[in-house]
DNA sequence: TCGGTCACGTA
DNA sequence: CGTACGTGACCGAG
């Protein structure tokens, strides 16, 4: 480790508590800075550890241009507190998900970046043509250099502190921008958390989710069979599970062989066995699960199949090591803005949930938040009606009692408004919702309305929603009818999709701040629902500051502080031993 | 080897 | 033909 920089050395920078410092982190061995007051490059052979420093000692908002950093940040472990990414910011304010420096660059210098230049070898040459200094990151084009994009300035100490000075305008500029609308505070309040979480995406890949690694061998073993050494052991073992379902094919009569993996050969088998399907979807089958044998073993063929071809041996093999599932994390998907990741994290099967436990001496914290959606169309569009029922734990029982129906009709009902369903039983109900909570269906609608027309929205966190009609095929009348429903559909769902999402961000965040002094760290972020890994003296605690988070994301987030969020909030040791 | 379709897991 | 996502098997086009 090289000597610490001189405090005052940094203090001439003008660094300052909650004020932006742009970072450009070079592992090869140089940090750059840039401040309002200037900007240098400190020579160092850990940045990271040096960064830590500056932020322990200053706690400045660090700006950087995109996940790169998180991600050295995070390898690093560098408890962070705030920071603004440039192209997460770019994200929420522009929408759309292909955005990188580049085109955040070009954007905000009304470039099309359609024409950015890229490094191809033709470019190369082009480059050469195009004339300028290599050493200055911005074209005579106005375009930023692609070699710079690519990373030529580190490993040159004036390039270095030049790439944190043009990440400090950038974010400054985006500033400019917010600091013009009318939700101002609000937006940049979400461009905050929009940039912390794309930090949180990063340790979350970094660290991983806990794996008890014996017992998901056991479960895969289970469904799947012994693990294969051989490729004939594979092929055996698949053909064990197909037998279940093909012996009610050899009592019926059937001579040739179904390859059930294909479902157009079951679908040609089902007809011969007197079932006529337009396809073979499960929600179809299970409605004749109880009139046929074939069709119960067919359902249940397919359950097994999954785990045993996605959930098996080789998602084992190539996702978990050391007793953590690691996969990619996205702080935002190219629709409403919720988090994804890879690796199955968000879809894996109830059945292999026992096998996310806890390490030893330490305890989960489970939490979800209950009924977000329709407690968030009751905040944003500010129904007195709605925001009165989320006063009750279950708010469909006072909407069932305001509608005069069950409480599940009324559920049906509520779910079916917020992602645009037109018929079916909650129909009825829907004619009720609109008489009892005015305000908000004609939130909904208006949002339908918007999106068919192709016209942009905004999440009440002033997340651009783009409805656009790029992908339109429009080839005849109908199929542009359906697909203009269905963007009123999308848009609907995606206002409260998105308006959640930056919620449960708020809640994660505030989550991971006040979890830290603890030891726990959060290792689980599935849309409504967390999960907190912490020392088992300390999850009783954990687990009440994650409760009492959820009213403190409330009184950022909420547009009425009257709107009631709930949680709950369970410890145990696998994911399994508690239901949300 | 690719993209499209079907299917299904989660919220 | 209620929403969103990620993943795998299969098939046909290239």
């Amino acid at each position: 480790m090289g000597p610490p920089v001189e405090i005052s050395e940094l203090a001439a920078l003008g660094i300052d508590e909650g004020a932006l410092l742009a970072v450009a982190i070079d592992p090869g061995g140089a940090l750059g800075l840039a401040t309002v007051g200037g900007h240098r490059t400190v020579p160092t052979v850990d940045p990271v550890r040096e960064l830590a420093a500056i932020e322990a000692r200053w706690s400045p908002r660090l700006v950087w241009w995109d996940r790169s950093a998180a991600d050295l940040v995070a390898a690093g472990g560098v408890p962070v507190a705030r920071c603004w990414d440039v192209v997460a910011v770019h994200r929420l304010l522009v929408g759309g998900y292909r955005a990188d420096a580049g085109r955040v660059w070009a954007h905000l210098h009304d470039l099309d970046p359609e024409s950015m230049p890229t490094m191809g070898q033709l470019d190369l040459l082009q480059s050469a043509d195009e004339g300028g200094d290599p050493a200055d990151p911005v074209r005579p084009d106005g375009y930023l250099r692609p070699e710079w994009l690519a990373g030529a300035w580190r490993g040159d100490p004036g390039r270095t502190a030049r790439w944190a000075r043009l990440a400090l305008e950038t974010a400054t500029a985006q500033q400019a921008i917010i600091a013009d609308r009318t939700d101002a505070d609000r937006v940049r309040a979400t461009a905050n958390a929009e940039s912390m979480t794309e930090l949180l995406c990063a340790e979350l890949a970094v660290d991983g989710l806990p794996i008890d690694e014996g017992e998901a061998i056991r479960i895969i073993g289970e469904i799947a069979g012994p693990r294969p050494t051989a490729i004939a052991d594979e092929e055996r073992a698949q053909r064990r599970r197909d037998a279940d379902v093909l012996r009610h094919l050899d009592a019926a009569g059937e001579a040739n062989p179904v390859n059930l993996r294909n479902p157009a050969e079951v679908k040609a088998m089902l007809r011969r066995n007197g079932f006529d399907l337009p396809d073979t979807r499960a929600w179809r089958l299970e409605q004749l699960r109880d009139t046929s044998p074939l069709i119960d073993a067919l359902l249940t063929w397919r359950k097994g199949e999954r785990i045993a071809t996605t959930y098996g041996y080789a998602w084992f093999d190539e996702h978990v090591s050391g007793g953590r599932l690691r996969g990619d994390w996205s702080s935002a998907d190219g629709a409403a803005g919720r988090m994804t990741a890879s690796a199955g994290l968000h879809n894996l099967p109830a059945p292999m949930r026992p096998a996310v436990a806890a390490e030893p001496g330490h305890r989960l914290v489970r939490a979800d938040l209950g009924q977000i959606e329709p407690r968030v169309l009751a905040a944003v569009s500010g129904d007195p009606a709605l925001i009165a029922a989320t006063a009750s734990d279950d708010l469909y029982r006072p909407v069932a009692e305001r509608l005069g129906v069950e409480r599940d009709v009324a559920k049906v009902a509520v779910l079916g408004a917020l992602y645009g369903a037109t018929t079916g039983e909650s129909a009825g109900a829907l004619r009720g919702l609109e008489r009892s909570y005015p305000v908000a269906m004609a939130y909904l609608e208006e949002s339908a309305k918007r999106g068919q027309r192709g016209e942009d929205l905004t999440t009440v966190g002033g997340r651009r929603i783009r409805t656009g009609s790029g992908s339109a095929p429009d080839g005849d009348l109908d199929r542009a009818i359906a697909a203009a429903a269905a963007r009123g559909r999308y848009a609907r769902n995606a206002l409260i999709q998105g308006a959640a999402a930056e919620f449960f961000k708020m809640w994660a965040l505030i989550v991971r701040r006040r979890s830290a002094p603890h030891g726990a760290r959060v290792v689980l972020c599935l849309h409504d629902e967390l999960l907190v890994h912490a020392p088992a003296g300390a999850a009783t605690r954990v687990a009440q500051l994650v409760t009492d988070a959820v009213d403190e994301a409330a009184f950022y987030w909420s547009p009425d502080p009257a709107v009631r969020f709930v949680t709950d909030t369970s410890v145990v040791e696998r994911w399994s031993d508690a239901k949300g």
